[in-house]
DNA sequence: GCTAATTAATCAGTTGATTAATTATGTGGT
DNA sequence: ACCACATAATTAATCAACTGATTAATTAGC
């Protein structure tokens, strides 16, 4: 019972190992044996912990949709001030908020593998879809569209502001999807270094600046 | 022999098939029987024209790239001239391109299902990756990259062009993998009207206009 | 000795691939 | 016009390998 800090410690490796290998190679392509192995422990334990596959995979979801939104501090920025006192304020917000977002999804590593797990999930979503959708994706564009409705003197609920969130979103999120073609065409074998990091940090607060009340 | 019309014709359709389930669920989720029904064929037809499965992926694969070449008439562009007479004719330019991705990558049904295939051999290419990379990735980012240095007074291998030309192609690429939540958030059940096309469009030209010499 | 945890062996079902048999098609000789 | 005949195309059956899941046996902790 006190095996409990080993026995949870089983349960977690086939969380992390679950956790890379569905990242790198998606549900399907991801054998419970791989997992097992890669959590140097047995088939038979993933059943014990999880029941299934399925079971686990949800599990991960759960995991990393937590996770998300402690990496995105969705919390402590949920609970600031909505109300904003000028433009150069919220577009300050947002500039903080756009900064945490480009470095997590630029850096490779963890993050990536997980991040790109969600990204599938987008893509087709599966019944774990929601799990991402209100624990994060929602909960983003909504952030995103509070101050961006505020700088284009429009509604939340506004189509435009909706489409704007999903314009910078996607500006983000291609830096981690696309970005093999990206730093291919840089010439770049290794990653993003903290140099190129800047340039795509000042080249996503460029697009910024754009939001403008209607003239 | 002149069977050829409908042996091509079982081909084809084991390709189209292929293309169509590759595309909506992965190359190791997808079954050889799948496909088979699919075409309303038999297994041992594809072994008899591709020789394997990996081999149909890459005839699908490169039968993809063709037509994204031609779909986006890379040709055609590439084939004009490079050299602007003025910003707004090389915005027009831009516009004209982003008009044709924009609408393409929003588009649903047969496309949006193998576009889909190549965003995921973006995300974790496969031996078949350079098809795409060097048939279409690369040649988007030059010909976007030509008019975006124009606008910005910059060299097209210079990192801030290359860098605006990778945010403008993922702002477009998440109309189609993120389409899932940002439809959720428009509370739409079906997918793209024309009305939503066009604003989608406007927002995308609308940074389009800060492609600007530095001051 | 009781329960929690781990393990190796085994299960039925599915996978991609291969085979041999069968059917269709077009060719050339008379 | 007719009939072998070779080739192209299709099919169902079968293969070994692998899949997720389950089992019974074993080990460890209290």
């Amino acid at each position: 019972m006190t095996k409990a800090s080993d026995s949870s410690e089983t349960a977690g490796k086939l969380l992390a190992a679950g956790m890379k290998l569905f990242g790198e190679r998606g549900f399907k392509a991801t054998t419970t044996r791989m997992i097992a192995d890669q959590a140097n422990s047995n088939i038979g334990s993933i059943a014990y912990y999880f029941g299934n596959k399925r079971n686990l995979y949800r599990a991960i979801l759960t995991h990393i949709s937590e996770r998300m939104q402690d990496k995105f501090r969705l919390y402590d920025i949920e609970r600031r001030d909505h109300t904003f006192r000028s433009p150069e304020q919220a577009r300050g917000s947002l500039k903080e908020i756009v900064r945490l977002l480009v470095r997590t999804f630029a850096s490779e590593g963890e993050v990536g593998q997980w991040l790109l797990l969600v990204m599938r999930e987008q893509a087709d979503p599966s019944d774990c879809y929601d799990l991402l959708y209100e624990g994060v994706f929602d909960r983003v564009y909504t952030i995103l569209g509070v101050r961006i409705a505020y700088l284009m003197e429009k509604s939340v609920d506004d189509v435009d502001v909706v489409i704007e969130c999903h314009t910078l979103i996607g500006q983000i999120v291609f830096f981690l999807v696309g970005r093999h073609p990206l730093l291919r065409r840089l010439k770049r074998e290794s990653g993003f270094d903290e140099r190129l990091l800047e340039s795509v940090e000042q080249t996503v607060f460029s697009h910024l600046e754009h939001y403008r009340p209607p003239t």
